[in-house]
DNA sequence: ATGCGGACCTGTTAGC
DNA sequence: TGCTAACAGGTCCGCA
C-alpha cells in the first residue's frame, strides 16, 4: 500500500473537506483492523471540530481540541471523500459523517490499518515517539543518516525502512532511492559512507517529491481521497521492473528477497 | 542494542 | 477449468 507519497496524497484530498468542520457521527462496522478501533472514536470524536489534518511518516493526525486520532492505511488501506450517500461495500470499515454532509470512508481490505486515539499529546503516542525525522524535512541529512547507521550490519535498504530512522520510506520508494542513488541494497548500512549518504538522501527526497507530484502509486488497488490512482508507477525505474533493462546502463535488473520483500537493482550501478 | 522471523488478513495471480 | 501456494504497498512484537 501506501507509502509515504500516497498518504500525502490522501492529506491533500482529505483536508480541504474536513477541517474546519464537526465530526457529526461515526459508524464502525468493523471494529478489528490492526488492533482494535480505540473506544475514543465512538466517544469523543464526535461533536469535535478537525482543526488540522497532518502527516508524520505514514499515519495521519486529525487535531481536535478532545485531542488527535491517529490513521494507519497499513497495507491495502483509503480513506475517501463521499458528497453524497452511497451504500458500503465490503470492507468499508468506518465511516465519519461530517457536519455538512460530506461521508470520509476508511476502507481495508486486508485490516493492518488502524484508527487510534492518540490523546492531547499525540507525539508522546508509542507509535509516534521514536520516529525518525521527516524524510522532507531539513532535518533529514546525509550526515544524519550517517550518524546513525555506524557499525549496523544491516542490509541498507532495510535500514532505511525502518520508521526509527526515517519513517514513510517503505518498499517501491527505498528500491528506487537506492537506485538512484547507485548504492546496493543489501550493502550493510554501517559501510556507506558519508558522501553516499548525501546522494542517497537526495534520492529520496527526489522520489518522495516526484510522486507526491503525481498523486502517488498505484500498483493494484490504492485510490486517492477521489477514488483515483496514482500516476507515478510509469515513473518507476527499478520496482516491477525485474528483467526489464536498467535504464541507465541498459543491463537486466536484478531481483532478489530481502527480509520477504522484493528487492530490484541493477548489479551495474548500484554498489 | 541489534537482528531475525513470525504474526496480523484478504485478494489476486502464478503454477501445476 | 480448478485447486493450492505464493505474493502484495506495513510494521509490530517476541525471541536469540
Amino acid at each position: 500500500m501506501p507509502e509515504l507519497p500516497e498518504v500525502e496524497t490522501t492529506r491533500r484530498g482529505i483536508e480541504p473537506h474536513v477541517t474546519g468542520h464537526s465530526v457529526r457521527h461515526v459508524t464502525i462496522r468493523q471494529p478489528q483492523l490492526r488492533w482494535p478501533v480505540s473506544p475514543e472514536i465512538s466517544s469523543l470524536l464526535p461533536g469535535q471540530r478537525i482543526d488540522v489534518v497532518r502527516r508524520r511518516g505514514k499515519y495521519l493526525l486529525f487535531d481536535t481540541q478532545a485531542g488527535t486520532m491517529l490513521v494507519h492505511l497499513g497495507m491495502s488501506g483509503s480513506l475517501r471523500v463521499l458528497t453524497a450517500p452511497t451504500v458500503a461495500l465490503p470492507h468499508d470499515h468506518v465511516d465519519f459523517g461530517m457536519e455538512g454532509g460530506l461521508v470520509l470512508r476508511f476502507n481495508d481490505p486486508r485490516r493492518f490499518g488502524s484508527i487510534l486515539w492518540a490523546g492531547l499529546t499525540p507525539q508522546t503516542h508509542p507509535l509516534l515517539n521514536s520516529m525518525g525525522p521527516e524524510p522532507l524535512s531539513p532535518s533529514f541529512t546525509g550526515a544524519y543518516l550517517y550518524d546513525r547507521s555506524r557499525s549496523r550490519k544491516v542490509p541498507v535498504k532495510h535500514f532505511l525502512m525502518d520508521s526509527a530512522v526515517v519513517p514513510g520510506v517503505g518498499n517501491i520508494y527505498a528500491n528506487e532511492a537506492l537506485h538512484e542513488a547507485g548504492i546496493h541494497p543489501l550493502r550493510a548500512a554501517g559501510r556507506v559512507s558519508l558522501a553516499r549518504y548525501e546522494k542517497l538522501v537526495m534520492a529520496v527526497q527526489e522520489v518522495l517529491g516526484k510522486a507526491i507530484a503525481m498523486g502517488g502509486t498505484t500498483l493494484r488497488d490504492f485510490v486517492g481521497s477521489d477514488g483515483k490512482p496514482g500516476y507515478f508507477r510509469q515513473s518507476l525505474n527499478v520496482y516491477g521492473r525485474a528483467g526489464e533493462p536498467c535504464r541507465r546502463c541498459g543491463r537486466p535488473l536484478k531481483e532478489i528477497r530481502s527480509g520477504q520483500r522484493s528487492t530490484v537493482y541493477c548489479g551495474e550501478c548500484q554498489r
